[in-house]
DNA sequence: CTCCCCCTGTCGCATAGGCAACACATTCCG
DNA sequence: CGGAATGTGTTGCCTATGCGACAGGGGGAG
């Protein structure tokens, strides 16, 4: 058996990953996401069906677990509310930006209602994991304004930010608008938790 | 052993070569093709180093492999001269164009010495096969001009039309251009061989 | 209805490619 | 000068991936 447990994938790995993500930001682009088949993400990806499944249980697995990895770099560089603390915003602003035909297409409200459902529910997800780390005490906490009270209207606040940055004509660089985000993000926390130090 | 003579490559094989071969073109833009080290270009090929040396020699071996496929097309559809046919040339044109700063880099009078010279030799020695599976007769015919005079300035011919185009601001579509280029080298041809049929 | 075509999942076997280590050359810096 | 750092080629072993075949499942056209 001998599962790998550290991070340190096998470079073919990361490779067959990394372009069956690819292959579905773009054929979702091209095509659509429910007219794309397994078939076409493979052959794009130069990658054998068979591989495909050893990865991940369908396409829609695999849209999962990509929308999961978009998020990790703010998990491990983490602290947005911190002073000029936020590259792993950075990196995942930079991410949608690259793809924005793709990621308007999930978030946007024209966007397929599973998608857009699917995205939401992980930017929700994320967002919790987030601030129950950088917030532990809140959790538990009776005094203090109910946790997912707060959480709900943050991350639906954040998720409005995005969409909003995705569909400018000229959108500011990545770098700027973390700055606006983390401005809008620390704004709405600071009168609930940081009094309490 | 059991060696493929067959063209159908394992499909990891092919995803391979277009990797690397990605990465150099990509590569020598960035930092120049003698600046460029075998790590780099395995580096950002996502494939190990030790794979590379499976296929190429060094980094020269590559790029003379690479400009050889770009040839290939060209040999496989064929016959430029005849009416309309020239979906190979038009496909070299497109990869040339996918590529520009690349293969400006390569045949511009600014380029690398060693890069320049090997392209020219690579693109005269496939005119010479070219031609010479075009009109057979004529290798061995003395009564026409010399043969070899003929592909000369012929090749030379396309290979100025070929930098011409690269170099343009606003290039004409590679449908558009293979036309031009055809009537060029039908021009030149026709007085020579035609008549004798 | 059947036939055909393309899709999905899954399998066993063959192999390309990853990894780690090696010797050796080179540059660069104290 | 000497050694750290980085590059080139090469090797042996292990494993992820490709291939081909399979059963099963829609749909579309005769």
């Amino acid at each position: 058996m001998m599962q790998k447990l550290d991070g340190s994938e096998d470079l073919r790995v990361h490779r067959t990953r990394k372009s069956l993500e690819q292959a579905l930001i773009e054929g979702t682009v091209e095509k659509g996401f429910e007219a794309l088949t397994v078939r076409d993400i493979t052959r794009r990806a130069m990658v054998n069906r068979s591989t495909f499944y050893r990865h991940y249980l369908d396409k829609y697995d695999l849209l999962e677990q990509h929308l999961n990895a978009i998020y990790q770099g703010l998990e491990e560089e983490g602290r947005i509310v911190e002073e000029g603390r936020y590259e792993g915003l950075i990196e995942l602003l930079k991410q949608l930006q690259q793809f924005s035909n793709f990621y308007r297409l999930v978030l946007g409200t024209h966007s397929d209602t599973f998608l857009s459902l699917r995205f939401r529910q992980q930017t929700q997800q994320h967002c919790r994991a987030y601030f129950q780390q950088t917030f532990p005490e809140a959790t538990a906490d009776p005094d203090t304004l109910p946790f997912d009270l707060k959480f709900t209207t943050v991350s639906s606040a954040a998720s409005s930010a995005l969409l909003w940055w995705l569909e400018q004509e000229r959108p500011s660089t990545p770098e700027q608008f973390a700055h606006w985000m983390q401005q809008i993000v620390y704004d709405m926390l600071v009168p609930t938790f940081k009094q309490k130090k």
